[in-house]
DNA sequence: ATCGCTAACGTACGGTGTATAGTACACCGT
DNA sequence: ACGGTGTACTATACACCGTACGTTAGCGAT
């Protein structure tokens, strides 16, 4: 027992300092270069330290989803519906690009935990105020919540692709190697196709035509 | 030479082989569980055999994701353009649905390979025919396209996770244990929320919406 | 008959998640 | 004041992963 031991204090751990210090590892060295080895040497603590507060890693990837739900804004009032609408697809889709690993972490396993259905409660509600009947508005949440998902996701892969010099190489060699006559349009949209890839135009263009799609439905 | 030498003969692989036996391994064990060590051994051959006609891990999904990309149906045509973009949409749902690793390996890495030409090719064509402009087609198509992806994966998702039975608990003792008061809308639709998850109405639901909005932009 | 090429091999390295068992401290009833 | 107990953390170990490296065996061409 003499005190020279230099065993760690007892509580330097936290689930919450855990969801933080991963987060930040996410976002700096990318999702797929997290693991909990680094994770519990950036905490400097040993890896089995972690399973004191989450069962295994998924159970951590939840917590951290959650975290990262819960920093989504309320819903606006007193403007239109569709306004609504469009400002919750908005801030879902802006809270993904600001912390790219939320995408994977959608990906990876469907909404489970209270922050997520707090975005579902927001967007559920809008809708029904707008007067969607109670299927309408279901099926109405799962085709907008799906399309943020989808469209995000694919600009931050698509992102992340351009970063990646040899990747994108290949990419721009495969698109370049097309044969004008085998793929005619390809070839001759290229730069449109380039051109509007991700970006708000392009996100805010199919959101428009889903909730043009929509309005015939309102009560 | 006596052929009691028991090394393998020689042309036992071939890119084509090795593609059909790990799709064959994706789909019966499930992507995740998908190895090169194991690949190799069904193929009976050691794990670093496969390095002779795949560069690594990525450029075999690479050549799976093309090779199935390769079973979708032409467009039909004789038929108004928006069931031909209908037709489009629902091939590759619907091969998404028959090959589930497709959903993973479509979120992985983005559109490369000359069988995922073929099919922006296909659907570009409709689209230019109806008489859209070409950023408006350009911008269309990534919709669809996304769409088509994030909600097809959703589904993929959600039905696994119906499949597991302690995610599923999880998930619907989760559900059962919110709060009336603070999420009313999503307790009250909840039977809507899980008839209407998934399922082609659901998909053809949100497609309709798109086409919908869609209208106006032909020429 | 021999040589060179290359397909497939074996070995090894550094990494992963996590099961299991152990250890030292903080707290508590006495 | 003190021994017991729970808990927060450590140590060790296992099975598995992708893949870099160097080697070998069988075929086609010479």
């Amino acid at each position: 027992m003499p005190a020279s031991r230099a065993r760690t204090p007892r509580n330097t751990l936290s689930p919450e300092l855990i969801v933080r210090t991963a987060l930040e590892l996410m976002e700096s060295d990318g999702t797929s270069a997290f693991s909990l080895r680094g994770l519990a040497a950036e905490l400097g603590v040993g890896p089995m330290a972690l399973y004191t507060y989450f069962r295994n890693k998924d159970d951590l990837y939840d917590a951290v989803r959650n975290h990262l739900m819960g920093l989504l804004p309320p819903v606006p009032d007193g403007v239109p519906w569709q306004d609504q609408v469009r400002a919750v697809c908005r801030s879902l889709r802006s809270l993904m690009l600001q912390h790219p690993c939320l995408a994977q972490l959608l990906a990876g396993r469907p909404l489970s935990g209270q922050e997520t259905a707090r975005v579902a409660e927001g967007l559920l509600g809008v809708l029904r105020s707008a007067g969607f009947d109670k299927e309408t508005a279901a099926r109405t949440h799962t085709t907008l919540f799906t399309y943020v998902l989808g469209s995000t996701s694919w600009e931050i892969q698509m992102a992340a692709e351009r970063r990646d010099p040899e990747a994108w190489r290949r990419l721009r060699t495969t698109m370049e190697s097309l044969s004008a006559t085998e793929f005619p349009t390809v070839v001759e949209l290229a730069p449109e196709l380039s051109r509007t890839t991700g970006g708000d135009p392009q996100f805010n263009y199919g959101l428009d035509l889903l909730i043009t799609g929509l309005e015939p439905h309102t009560t």
